[in-house]
DNA sequence: AGCATCACCTGGCTGC
DNA sequence: TGCAGCCAGGTGATGC
């Protein structure tokens, strides 16, 4: 599932190819995918238009273009953005938004379980990001991530502390796999309540957070069994062979060679090795 | 305010 | 083999 790593390099592919480039035409096919607002609308915000930035923040991308409007786009779990050099190529099944560039290219957005998001608003900070945004927490790569802050995020909450890790409000970008993986680098269980962790485990978190984001960016994400995750351009992430224990319920910890348990944690699950995570 | 629960959705897997 | 039922999971709404 796309989290902040996946979503960076789908950004970083995004801003390669699409940057400057000018949208002209617009084909919203799917029911769902643009529901914040009438879908009839992105066209016309969209049409003529220029890219003049590609930020994110957690795991929305901002696709900022000329006279100020921000096109959003929120993957979920199974959307992939993907660019097309030759428009007459088949579309995939599940394809629910294509747009033109001025290159003669196209953007597609294919997603089977139609939860991802695409919409626009002129609602927008002093650095062009949609207001809205501004309930996320920092995102770890893109501000920074000190224990103080994490500290200070977590404040008031009393819950599991993967519940929190993946709360975008707390922090931005955090999703199931990078929690249980942060978790375990940092040697904290991820069902561990967060007001009985300690100063120097909130600091060994967001050490970790920082550390396992950024190597997982370098190796452009985790494509998991389904292979959903792809980058835009298709090609498959390869941060999965380094997962310690997400998805390896049974398998020998790497680190101790104990069995990694998968554990529940409110109705959600978790993987942690119950040896080494405290 | 904070927390738990649910809805949204479909492909792939499990178990009978 | 076929098929029903379950599971995955990010976000936003709802209710307590």
């Amino acid at each position: 599932m796309p989290e902040l790593p996946e979503v960076e390099t789908v950004r970083r592919g995004l801003e390669r190819r699409a940057l400057h480039r000018r949208f002209t035409s617009v084909a919203v096919t799917g029911r769902r995918t643009v529901r914040r607002h009438p879908s009839a609308e992105l066209s016309p915000a969209l049409l003529g238009r220029q890219v003049e930035a590609v930020r994110r923040k957690g795991k929305f991308l901002a696709v900022l273009l000329d006279g100020g409007t921000c096109l959003v786009i929120h993957l979920r779990m199974t959307g992939q953005l993907l660019w097309v050099d030759d428009p007459t190529s088949p579309r995939a099944a599940h394809t629910h938004v294509v747009v033109g560039l001025d290159d003669g290219s196209e953007l597609r957005f294919v997603d089977p379980r139609t939860f991802g998001e695409w919409y626009v608003t002129d609602a927008v900070d002093a650095e062009g990001l949609p207001s809205d945004f501004a309930r996320l927490g920092p995102d770890p790569i893109v501000d920074g991530l000190t224990a103080a802050t994490l500290a200070a995020r977590l404040g008031r909450h009393k819950v599991a502390l993967k519940a929190a890790l993946t709360d975008q409000t707390v922090v931005a970008g955090i999703g199931s796999i990078y929690a249980d993986e942060i978790c375990f680098a940092a040697r904290v269980r991820p069902d561990r309540r967060t007001d009985t962790l300690s100063r120097q485990e909130i600091g060994r978190l967001a050490r970790a957070a920082k550390a396992i984001l950024a190597r997982a960016i370098e190796l452009r994400g985790s494509s998991l069994r389904d292979e959903q995750y792809r980058d835009l351009m298709g090609e498959l992430g390869s941060f999965q062979s380094r997962h310690k224990v997400y998805d390896r319920a049974g398998l020998p910890c790497r680190r101790c060679r104990a069995s990694v348990s998968k554990i529940a944690f409110g109705a959600r699950v978790a993987y942690c090795c119950e040896s080494c995570q405290l």
